[in-house]
DNA sequence: TAACCTTGCTGCAACGTTGTACCAGTAAAT
DNA sequence: ATTTACTGGTACAACGTTGCAGCAAGGTTA
């Protein structure tokens, strides 16, 4: 501090003994790197060997000193230091578009679970699916310093997130399947959707259905897309013509993917569905939200889910099998998957050279509950 | 970098020119705040003063060229450095029971763009309700740097986190009034629980109730604890004596507070409220999620919900408007309670004298909906 | 005119960590 | 005896920001 002896005193300045802005600054736990060498009797960088590169470097007697050290004092390394110096942080990103949505919160868990393992935080975010959120946040979260994040977007397209990946940001793109524009380096994790649709459908044609209706927002989502997709493959399959399939796909355009109106979607559908001539015996929901709206709608109607009308739902959230009657739904390996999501951001930062692309699609599950039935004898 | 010339080569070591290890440090934006001073004309410390001292230190003229400079160059300033240097960090800690509870999350996302308004982050940890899980993530926080915390607890005494208090983390609890153990600066954040039940219970008396059921699980959070007041006191204001109210306060000694199983917890409830012999006509649920279940159980005995029996639930959930019928509940104003949890959290931090601590009690508003009605005819 | 104050800005050291460059000391190879 | 290699460590300069201390220049007061 004095470097030259005391410091000159300006013979034009009274003296100013109140700091009013003093740093104040709560040392994070006292302790620093300096004050574990001292009591270690070794320098700085040995304790740093020994917290990061080999401890191999260094006699085992030295290493149990420092190990002792830091045990002692109680030492953590101050994470804004090291990030400082490093470039890195261990926190990643996640962006949802909505925690209100039980499945979201439910997947939010499972990624804490799987990062906290490997000493990461997740930073958490919700875009309520509007691009604009999804880049502010995205660029958020690369001025913070995080440099992975899994994206939960279902758009089509990624480009308004483009310039960050290409600058460097790990991106796992979670609930979406690759596309044609995708970056590069872009992982994809998501269950299958053609699987689990076709296996919810085929369901419904075994227990004799034949007027089975689609019920979802807009289907512009890619997840969306693929559900549809499994729905008309198992109704060809069943020897049946999709083009006459029964498909409602409302909502309004400004507002097409509605995640926690996605009930009443569901309901207002029923109503609709149930009002025509040609009345649907089976339901496949694009998600159980929207199916625990249809059930309510077709309660509306005075008719009885899983006798009169059966719904399947995707997901399997908590609460279907709290519904009235149990929702039967497709089961997706949430745990599983916000593992792999982890598993593979952790590499995509680790790693210099970025693997290229790929997807990673989960097989789904179909839990067959009370919600749906054997199709009623057609009494026209 | 080569200060004193060429660095002297070893003569004993030959050039080793691949460097395994280098930083590869990806530049958080590439633009310190030096390039922003070069450009706008000025020293370092003018740009910084712009940004965080007074920005009155300067001749308008110098502010606008600093703000250009800043603009032109799309400078965000680096926050590990930041925090490295004042001890600051623009993120608050939000340790919730669990996400996968909607309630938690529509909290989680109510107190996430509270906090974005003030250019803060809201880092999210799901404590399962354990208070060793809560001790190590505030702990974890606190290492972090992160001096605020909205603590979702509920539990009674707050002793494994004194220590943490005591060291200056602020805490703000949330749905959970005051202890009389409490640490000093403690503010406390909730609905009032006891009003609530009292609504809730009210409303039941009203329809003409007077075998009124209360289910929770343990009651030794303190929120129940005051529900359950509530609901006693409405009894003993309609004449009936609290004593012969029917409590049903199961759940296994070892897991008292599931979250996750309040929904099972209200199902099995109601199989044997429902079997007993003095039968409640009505039953108050400690949450929608119990209420729910509840429901379920009603429906399993072959009763209607809201006819034979009627059910209030507490949270207003976005599920409670879907269920069939929809319930009848007790709203939180969760949106006021998050930015009041993060405003007194700022204050908390700001001020370097923490004020004593205090309550604040949100009134909470019942909404009637088709799981109440009146009260059967008594057939005995 | 001397003494002091105010304004508007700059210089500099520090925050705690890391990794490269370096260096003694010893062992092995020439 | 000399060269080379390996081992087990240390010294030091950054990383980007902040705020105190300082300092010219001009203004005000005595």
């Amino acid at each position: 501090m004095a470097r030259s002896g005391h410091p000159a005193v300006n013979p034009y300045t009274r003296i100013v003994p109140i700091r009013l802005n003093q740093p104040e600054k709560l040392d994070v736990s006292g302790v620093t790197i300096y004050q574990v060498a001292r009591e270690a009797g070794v320098s700085p960088s040995t304790v740093s060997n020994f917290l990061n590169g080999r401890p191999g470097r260094m006699l085992p007697q030295t290493r149990t000193r420092v190990a002792d050290a830091i045990d002692r004092l109680g030492y953590r390394p101050n994470r804004a230091a090291r990030q400082l110096r490093t470039g890195r942080i261990q926190v990643v990103g996640l962006v949802v578009p909505s925690v209100a949505n039980p499945f979201w919160g439910n997947f939010a868990r499972y990624l804490e679970r799987a990062a906290l393992a490997d000493g990461y935080h997740v930073l958490l975010c919700n875009s309520e699916r509007e691009p604009d959120r999804e880049r502010r946040y995205l660029e958020e979260l690369w001025a913070d310093g995080i440099r992975g994040v899994v994206l939960c977007s279902s758009l089509p397209s990624l480009n308004h997130v483009l310039p960050l990946v290409e600058a460097g940001l790990s991106l796992v793109a979670f609930d979406r399947t690759a596309q044609a524009g995708d970056p590069g380096t872009l992982v994809n994790i998501s269950v299958d959707n053609v699987v689990g649709a076709h296996l919810a459908t085929a369901h419904l044609l075994e227990l004799g259905h034949r007027r089975i209706a689609f019920v979802s927002g807009s289907l512009r989502s890619v997840n969306r897309r693929e559900r549809f997709r499994g729905f008309t493959d198992a109704l060809e399959q069943a020897g049946l013509d999709p083009a006459e399939a029964i498909v409602w796909s409302g909502g309004a355009e400004q507002e097409p993917y509605g995640d926690l109106d996605a009930a009443g979607l569901g309901r207002t559908a029923a109503h609709e569905l149930l009002q025509s001539d040609y009345r649907p015996t089976a339901i496949v929901a694009i998600n159980d939200m929207c199916a625990l709206g249809i059930s309510a709608g077709i309660r509306d109607a005075g008719l009885r889910v899983g006798e009169d009308v059966s719904v399947v739902g995707f997901d399997d959230i908590v609460l279907a099998d709290l519904a009235a009657p149990p929702l039967t739904t497709v089961r997706q390996p949430i745990g599983d998957m916000a593992a792999a999501a982890f598993r593979h951001l952790l590499s995509r930062i680790d790693e210099a050279e970025a693997s290229p692309s790929q997807s990673l699609l989960l097989r789904p599950e179909l839990v067959v509950r009370a919600s749906t039935g054997p199709a009623p004898e057609p009494r026209e």
